[in-house]
DNA sequence: GTGGTCTAGACCACC
DNA sequence: GTGGTCTAGACCACG
């Protein structure tokens, strides 16, 4: 259910499983009131440290996301909107895609090419969401 | 002709200026062959040390984007052909649209919203690129 | 594990210690997933900074040599497909065995000897790989 | 007369030229008695500065390989043999073939095609000198 | 003046 | 414990 982290992408470890879960909760994989595993089971099948599980979870807890139940487990809890404003929002990805089309730039792709690329991983992207939606039905 | 950085922002002081520097050369702001500030100068500016400088400088240089003449200077270089495999290229760029890709989920920007984006920056980057290139003529 | 380093040679630390990774690696001596020692290790073992120690396994993560978990550590990658294009190693290579060629010429080594030592070297490494092979086994 | 010198090899451009007079010496192009070209004259031909064009002639007067008459410009001496000791020389050169053969494998190139370029680069070596040896009758 | 390297010491995030 | 980053200050080789 929770997909392995990349160790070296700079981005924290704990973080990246925030990510998972904010996201999983967002396309549907995971719903108000599912259990997710334990801080114990999370880390073997990541292999990752304990610790790090319990933080990426007790992070998950402080925003409001999930709720633990002493005894029972982790529980997904119904997300609410996004804090932050919609021109906020809108900016701060417009940044990260000036960010990939210069690094376009440098790896010598052509606009075609990248707007291919960007539609293929938009749709395969599409397409996980659509496979998870699958199976929890 | 550098922008300030942000200290606070976590991505690393070197890694901006890299960043900075890739997207003046890019857009052609910067032409091959033109002059960076020096690492002292850049150092003074910016109100960060040498090294931090000589870093951003080095990391730029590995990278194959300035060419870096000791006791002279550093100059933007001419790009010729990239060193690395076409797959290679794809790939990496690929990986760094599904980074976006997530990161719009994560802020809650729809798909439509989030390609439409897409072509507006690559429309804006590509009309940048162009008053650049009047200036020159 | 890591053999000291010449203060008074004039090529720098850092890059002493990557052309020992890189022949350690190269010969079998480490092999895919070992563990490094700790920049901290490795700074004290060689009475280094940990800068310099801490330089040297950045310039190896960056040519692909070594991954970088932090946190965790240093490990050897086993290497899969070069990400350079075919026609752009061969020059490298080449570049560097035009050096040795020169330099041989500076040192008064006739051709017939340079080639002679050129096999002799060669056939050496081949048997160091071959014993490291069979330890493993 | 003289080839450009390599300003990002990690070599002083200085030594460049030492090492360029004394293979020039060795192959034949330059022999003794010949005029070297003038401090002002070879700066201008590479591009560099004239210190550092003085200060390659400085070393190789030094070293008893050229000499200056004042006025009249600098001459090439006869030279005497290596003042180090043949195991020494051998020694050197082998260090480097080493770390060659290192890159080689770091490079993905096979045995058989590292002796190709091998061969093919020293034989590319031995035409230039034939040549030089050529122009020179 | 230029960049390159090294030392020393500090803080941070992460495991 | 691990590596990553930054500062501060020094020395060197080079142009």
């Amino acid at each position: 259910m929770i997909a392995p982290v990349n160790f070296k992408s700079g981005v924290p470890v704990y973080l990246q499983i925030v990510q998972q879960v904010k996201a999983a909760s967002a396309s549907g994989t995971l719903r108000a009131g599912d259990a997710l595993p334990s801080v114990r089971a999370l880390a073997e099948e990541l292999r990752i440290n304990r610790n790090t599980a319990a933080r990426a979870y007790s992070a998950l807890e402080t925003e409001g996301i999930i709720e633990t139940r002493p005894g029972a487990g982790c529980f997904l809890k119904a997300q609410g909107a996004s804090p932050l404003r919609k021109t906020v929002r809108s900016e701060r990805l417009g940044a990260e895609l000036d960010a990939v089309i210069v690094q376009a730039h440098h790896l010598q792709i052509a606009d075609d090419e990248l707007k291919t690329l960007f539609t293929e991983r938009l749709e395969a992207f599409r397409q996980r969401q659509a496979a998870n939606h699958e199976t929890q039905v």
